[in-house]
DNA sequence: ATTCCATGAAGATCACCAAGCTCACGACCT
DNA sequence: AGGTCGTGAGCTTGGTGATCTTCATGGAAT
């Protein structure tokens, strides 16, 4: 969506734009979320990492700072920036789990998501049954459309899925419930990934997420977190798959 | 509790100035919390705000990531900062709770943070119940008796209830719920601080708070829910005398 | 064992260059 | 003549590098 370059004619790929930042800001995560840089451990010196990535110190530690401000490193004066432990981290953020990316399998996290999930959207979709404004039943309408013709293309899939989720939530009129919506994207991303071989789970997916659309339009409580429920029980299924899919090597006994 | 200038002796305040950088990061924060500047303008530009609080550009411009990196501003390259809608803040996020401090009655979050209390840690109960090692129910109880023995100092009495919730969601061994600890605790913060004239109030919530304690002990899932749920109407009784101290010109009709 | 100091890394400042977004001015086209 | 479009100046952020200050630390000296 963004990042692109419009430079329009004769199209050289220069890239001359730095955007040094936000490239070494993902690197640096990325480094210490593949355990290049392990938790516990000291990371270089400010200098030296000026070096590895070839920017000057400024960036570096902006770069940090950043880091620092999600509970990823602890800068210590004088003496260093240490790697935090991963409960630490604020998963929440949008960013870091963008930065953790694939390695949420390592993370024990999708889980926890899902847990979490259960205890919130049904009753997110409770307050959605009635506060939702016609509007964003109509988005919703238009996400679940667009799931049902994106039926080919896996990642459209997944984007509408992500964004129906992410309008019920906003529907919900609760702040709390709609800062979650980066897990619920990523769990989504991540267990939807590896389960587009099961096209008739998808077809049930697609009818369930209709009918919650009309049980909003109804305004039925009860119908909504029903539906929230029979949902979340669809993406057990498919998280259990992604899992079985990404860890092929289980100690078995 | 952290931030403080600890110079023992003879106090010179003459704060040899370490830690700019926070105290920075911060009043930018609390100004744009306070609507100095506010959504959606501009803030001056990097030079001006160099001279406003007196440092170099360098820890302006790492505040400005911070905040950025929080949601609360985006920078537009080579056009300005401009301030992000409260919607889009990372209000999960302890560090942004805390700019906001008393604000968070303006901010409309105290009830949003109540329901989502009731969608998630009644479920934390439960999991508490069936996960909590021995050492953190020893934990729950070492909390519950400072808050029984703190009854006279309001603010002890706060920081145990404050420890006594975060080690139940520490105990629902779940990594989401754990990241919510942060509203949780402004949550309890700013509702039971306007509710130390109720004595009796505060026996039923020790009481309960107990009732949970030995709940987890026995295993009881279906009880420490119960417990979870009968807190959590304390506690909603105590944000509505809250919040009715704290928006005293209320347009009665 | 305690005190003191040299060391080195982070904290902070300054001056500077690069790059591109804005806006206004002027030329060109209708 | 008037409106539109290109162009360039200027301003502001993005990024660099040198420099100074401040202490946390570990080892040397007492």
């Amino acid at each position: 969506m963004e990042g692109q370059e419009p430079q329009g004619v004769a199209g050289e790929q220069v890239q001359r734009r730095p955007r040094v930042q936000k490239n070494v800001t993902r690197t640096i995560a990325s480094d210490i979320c593949a355990d290049i840089f392990p938790v516990g451990s000291y990371l270089p010196r400010e200098n030296d990492l000026c070096e590895r990535y070839g920017v000057s110190r400024t960036v570096i530690r902006e770069s940090l700072k950043i880091l620092e401000s999600k509970g990823m490193v602890r800068g210590r004066s004088r003496v260093g920036t240490v790697v935090c432990g991963k409960d630490e981290w604020n998963i929440l953020d949008a960013q870091v789990l963008e930065w953790i990316g694939e390695r949420i399998f390592e993370f024990d996290l999708l889980n926890c998501i899902l847990e979490a999930r259960r205890a919130i959207e049904p009753v997110a979709a409770e307050f959605a049954a009635e506060r939702a404004t016609v509007q964003e039943i109509a988005d919703l309408e238009r996400a679940w459309q667009a799931m049902r013709d994106g039926e080919g293309d896996v990642a459209g899939f997944t984007d509408a899925d992500v964004a129906f989720h992410t309008c019920l939530l906003k529907a919900s009129h609760n702040q709390v419930f709609l800062q979650l919506v980066g897990i619920i994207q990523a769990a989504l991303k991540f267990s939807l990934h590896a389960s587009n071989e099961a096209a008739e789970r998808r077809d049930e997916a697609i009818d369930v997420h209709r009918e919650l659309v009309e049980a909003l339009r109804m305004r039925d409580k009860a119908a909504a977190r029903d539906c929230s429920i029979r949902m979340l029980d669809l993406a057990a299924r498919d998280l259990a798959t992604a899992v079985k899919q990404h860890s092929p090597a289980k100690p078995v006994l």
